[in-house]
DNA sequence: ATGCCTCAGCTCCTGAGA
């Protein structure tokens, strides 16, 4: 028994890259009305942080820290309580792509991330996301010492293996599904983290991403790369995660579906 | 198939996403 584990503190934390704040706002008021997680990070905000929306998320109970930039990428973390000590990006790493954003929320470290996505195996943004992913670890790995309770979620924009794949045999060796980029992912949980994911049984052919094109929803081509990673304190905790594919059905929806960790912590 | 769809932007096409 782990009596300070069992029914304290629930919560539920959730990732979601919303591609456009801006064209997703109503979707993700409505979303977290309908699920009001404790802690959401998003991801693909496209927003200078002038233009972001902390009115509309203060108006639904949530405060909220942001880290845009024009056209591309941002971040955002929303939180039913004050979220503190926050860093945006990975300290030491130049970048000029606003990709982290890392903050404390009651005893919870949290890392959202919008991983890069690598375009194409020998790219020179595949040579970026390999690089940024060597220091996203040793920045995971600085926080994990500090921050016990720590939680790694977003768009990883990798698969760990063929279950995370409609089309295995077809996407094999490509962009997401390399093994250079699994490896790195790999080395990212061996930091001491967990695919909370699958620490649960979970329905077959479970995608958390599907193509605008082609009628990929309908048809369930998907990948799963969107991940929450739990510390191996918070494993503990860890009572059920699931891929909402609710918000995919939406009139203009993101090409992502949110997923959603429910964890007891300990006071 | 350097395609398909969606979004942002110095917008009527292009770059990027995944």
């Amino acid at each position: 028994m782990q009596p300070t584990l069992l029914c304290k503190n629930p919560m539920q934390l959730a990732t979601w890259n919303v591609n456009s704040l801006t064209v997703r706002l109503p979707q993700v008021l409505d979303w977290l009305q309908a699920n009001p997680v404790d802690v959401l990070v998003l991801q693909e905000t496209k927003l200078t942080d002038d233009k972001f929306p902390a009115d509309a998320f203060t108006a639904a109970g949530y405060h909220a820290q942001w880290f845009g930039q024009k056209t591309y990428n941002g971040v955002a973390l929303l939180s039913r309580t004050p979220a503190t000590n926050v860093v945006k990006n990975i300290p030491g790493f130049a970048d000029d792509m606003a990709r982290v954003i890392t903050a404390s929320v009651a005893s919870l470290r949290v890392i959202g991330a919008y991983f890069p996505n690598g375009q194409a195996p020998g790219s020179d943004k595949f040579e970026y996301k390999m690089e940024w992913l060597k220091s996203l670890r040793s920045w995971v790995k600085t926080e994990l010492e500090a921050h016990p309770h720590l939680v790694l979620m977003g768009d990883y924009n990798i698969t760990f293996d063929d279950d995370d794949v409609w089309d295995p045999e077809g996407m094999r060796d490509q962009i997401h599904c390399t093994d250079e980029e699994r490896y790195q992912l790999r080395s990212l949980v061996a930091l001491g983290l967990h695919d909370s994911y699958r620490l649960f049984a979970q329905p077959p052919q479970s995608y958390s991403w599907w193509d605008y094109r082609d009628f990929a929803f309908r048809r369930n081509r998907g990948l799963r790369i969107d991940h929450i990673l739990v510390s191996n304190a918070l494993k503990l905790g860890a009572r059920a995660c699931h891929i909402d594919k609710a918000p995919r059905k939406n009139e203009r929806p993101s090409d992502h579906a949110p997923v959603v960790l429910d964890v007891n912590l300990s006071p």
